[in-house]
RNA sequence: GGCGGGGUAGCCAAGUGGUAAGGCAGGGCUCUGCAAAAGCCUCAUCCGUCGGUUCGAUUCCGACCCUCGCCUCCA
C-alpha cells in the first residue's frame, strides 16, 4: 500500500520511496526542543506529529533512523545563563531533562538519536569551512560569519525551494536596524557569530576567531552527518519553512552540492481557544500545566492527534474533556474485548504481564539495524501486536486505518474507522454474538493499529484493599436490600475520586 | 504590500462532481432497587456570500466577505 505525503518542497502530494536501494531503510530528521523554557502545547503538536509519521513509517515497514536535536545554545539561553548566574550546561539540562519527561508522557517513542548543538561544534566548524572555501560564505569585519545568498545563487544554487521568495518585495526593514549587521545583503544569514562580552563563558575556539554558532547551522551539521548528505524525510512546524528550512537547504546543498532532503513535512501550528497562544492571554498551556488540571499525556496526545496536521487546529479545554471520554469509550471497549478474548484460555489469549509485554514490544519494534540507543519508551503498556488471523473480520479495520493513514496522515479518516469498530464490536459483545476467538482477533486488530496511534491503555488502576473491602459490603447490602447503605458507600468511593460500575457480572470499581 | 492556509451541525473535525465520516455536547431508550464518565439509537434538505460551468456542485471556475499564518525569534 503506497503511502502518500505532502511534500513542501512540491508543493503537492507524493508517494514517499526512500533513497534505500533496497526500499527499506529511512532517514528522518525532525527539528528538536530549544531547550530554554517548557515545551509548551504547540510545540507538542509537532513532536507528536513527528512521533505519527515515524510510527507510521514503521507500520509501514520500514526502518526508520529517526533523529531529533537538542538545540542547547542560542540566544534566549544565553541570556537566561546570564541572568540566574549559572552555566550553560546546567541551565539546558534541567529543560532537556524535562522534555524528555514530557515527551515519554505523550506516548512518543524516543528518536534513535538526540544530537546536541554543543557537542557538535567540530562537524558546524568543518561545514563552515567547506563554505568558506566554495566562496559562499564570508567573514564580515566584526568577526561574524555570513552565509552569502548571492554567492551561492551564482553557482546555480535555487534559493527559495520551499516557498516564493520576492526579495523586492519582502518587508524587510522595520525590525532590523541595518548598522546592527555587518552583512553584505540583507538576507544574508549567520553562520558563526563572534564573541562578545554578553555571551559571558559561552563560547568556543575556531579558525574563525572565538564565537557561538549561527541559528540554523547546527541542523545542518548534525542531520548530514548522522544521516548522510542527502537524506529522506525532514520535518518540523510550519513556521520554520523560512527562513530556517530554507537556509538548511542553502547551507546543506551549498557545501556538498547535492540534494538535501528527498521530502520535507510542516505541521500546521494550533490556536488555543481560538487564539494565538500566548502568556497574557491566559491560554498558554505547557504539558505540566494540563496534566496539573487532572488530564494525562495520552488524552492530550489523543486530542493533538485529532486533526490533520496541516491544519491549524483549535485546541480547547472543552475539547481536551471530550478527548477523555472519548478515550474512555475506546478503553471500555477494549477492556470488555479483553476480558471475553481471556476467558478463552485454551486458544492461547492467556494474560500476560505488563513486564513481558513490554520485552515483546521492544524485541519486536527496535528496528534491528537502527545505531545508537533506540527504543520504545511509549507508554509502558504499550502493545505490539498479535498476528492477526488472516480472513479475521478484523482485517478490515487494520486495512481501513492504515489506508487513510497512508493518505497524507488522514487521522480523523482513521480515527473514524476506530469508532465505527467500537460501535460495531459493543453491539456485538451486548448481543452476545461475539465468540472469544472473534473476541480476540477484533484484540489483535486493535492492537496492531494502537502501534501507530500510540496510545496505549488506560493506566489500570488497582483499588487499595480498603476500597475493595468497601465494595464487598456494598454487595452484601444490596442482597439485603440496604440501598440506603449501598448508596451511601457509593457516594463515599465517589468522593475518593471512584465510580462504580454495576453490570450482570457485578461490580466494577473504576478510577475517575 | 508579497506569499500561503481556512470558512462544513451547539463545539471539534473528515470528505466527495451524484446528494454530508467520526468525536464531544444534547435528546430518546436499555440495563439497574435507584444510578452511572455502562451500552444502543437519534441528532446538517445542507457545507461563508453571490454568480458561472454541468443533467447534477458543498465538491470545478470567477468575484466578494470574513479569518488565520509566514515575510522578524518562534513548533
Amino acid at each position: 500500500m503506497a503511502l502518500n505525503l505532502f511534500n513542501t518542497l512540491s508543493r503537492s502530494v507524493q508517494t514517499f520511496a526512500p533513497l534505500d536501494p533496497h526500499g527499506l531503510k529511512v532517514g528522518m530528521y525532525c527539528c528538536g526542543p530549544t531547550v530554554y523554557d517548557y515545551a509548551h502545547i504547540g510545540n507538542w503538536r509537532t513532536f507528536v506529529f513527528a512521533d505519527l509519521v515515524r510510527r507510521l513509517l514503521e507500520f509501514n515497514g520500514y526502518q526508520v533512523t529517526h533523529v531529533m536535536n537538542i538545540t542547547d545554545v542560542e540566544d534566549k539561553i544565553i541570556k537566561r545563563v546570564r541572568e540566574q548566574a549559572t552555566t550553560l550546561r546546567l541551565f539546558t539540562s534541567q529543560y532537556e531533562t524535562a522534555f524528555l519527561e514530557d515527551l515519554r508522557a505523550l506516548g512518543c517513542r524516543e528518536p534513535h538519536q538526540k544530537p546536541r548543538a554543543t557537542e557538535h561544534i567540530p562537524q558546524i566548524i568543518a561545514l563552515i569551512e567547506k563554505l568558506l572555501a566554495r566562496g559562499i560564505a564570508y567573514q564580515a569585519p566584526d568577526g561574524s560569519v555570513y552565509f552569502s545568498i548571492d554567492k551561492y545563487r551564482g553557482c546555480g544554487c535555487q534559493y527559495g525551494q520551499l516557498l516564493k521568495l520576492n526579495f523586492d518585495e519582502m518587508r524587510a526593514g522595520e525590525r532590523v536596524k541595518s548598522d546592527e549587521y555587518a552583512k553584505e545583503s540583507i538576507a544574508d544569514f549567520a553562520l558563526w557569530k563572534t564573541r562578545v562580552p554578553e555571551d559571558g563563558a559561552v563560547y568556543w575556539r575556531s579558525p574563525f576567531g572565538e564565537g557561538r554558532p549561527g541559528w540554523h547551522i547546527e541542523c545542518s551539521a548534525m542531520s548530514t552527518s548522522i544521516l548522510g548528505d542527502t537524506f529522506d524525510l525532514h520535518l518540523g512546524g510550519e513556521d520554520l519553512v523560512f527562513p530556517h528550512h530554507e537556509d538548511e537547504i542553502a547551507q546543506s546543498e551549498g557545501a556538498t552540492g547535492k540534494p538535501f532532503v528527498k521530502f520535507w513535512l510542516h505541521g500546521a501550528h494550533l490556536l488555543v481557544e481560538g487564539k494565538k497562544m500566548s502568556k497574557s492571554l491566559g491560554n498558554y498551556f505547557t504539558l505540566r500545566d494540563l496534566q496539573a488540571k487532572g488530564y494525562t499525556g495520552r488524552e492530550v496526545r489523543y486530542l493533538l492527534l485529532s486533526a490533520h496536521y496541516r491544519e491549524t487546529f483549535n485546541f480547547t479545554l472543552e475539547g481536551l474533556a471530550g478527548a477523555k471520554t472519548a478515550l474512555a469509550r475506546i478503553d471500555e471497549c477494549v477492556a470488555k474485548l479483553r476480558e471475553l478474548a481471556g476467558s478463552g484460555k485454551a486458544l492461547g489469549a492467556e494474560p500476560t504481564t505488563i513486564q513481558s509485554l513490554r520485552e515483546e514490544a521492544t524485541s519486536a519494534l527496535t528496528p534491528a539495524l537502527s545505531p545508537g540507543r533506540g527504543g520504545i519508551v511509549g507508554s509502558p503498556t504499550e502493545r505490539v501486536a498479535l498476528n492477526p488471523d488472516p480472513g479475521s473480520e478484523d482485517d478490515s479495520l487494520v486495512a481501513a486505518f492504515q489506508a487513510a493513514l497512508n493518505e497524507d496522515l488522514n487521522i480523523s479518516a482513521a480515527w473514524g474507522t476506530v469508532f465505527e469498530w467500537v460501535r460495531k464490536t459493543n453491539r456485538a459483545l451486548a448481543e452476545n454474538t461475539l465468540t472469544v476467538p472473534g473476541a480476540a482477533a477484533a484484540l489483535a486488530g486493535w492492537e496492531k493499529i494502537n502501534t501507530v496511534l500510540g496510545i496505549g491503555l488506560a493506566a489500570e488502576a488497582e483499588a487499595p484493599a480498603e476500597l475493595q473491602a468497601l465494595l464487598v459490603e456494598r454487595q452484601n447490602a444490596r442482597k439485603n436490600k440496604d440501598f440506603k447503605r449501598s448508596d451511601e458507600i457509593r457516594d463515599q468511593l465517589k468522593a475518593l475520586g471512584w465510580v462504580i460500575e454495576d453490570s450482570p457480572k457485578g461490580q466494577r470499581l473504576k478510577k475517575l
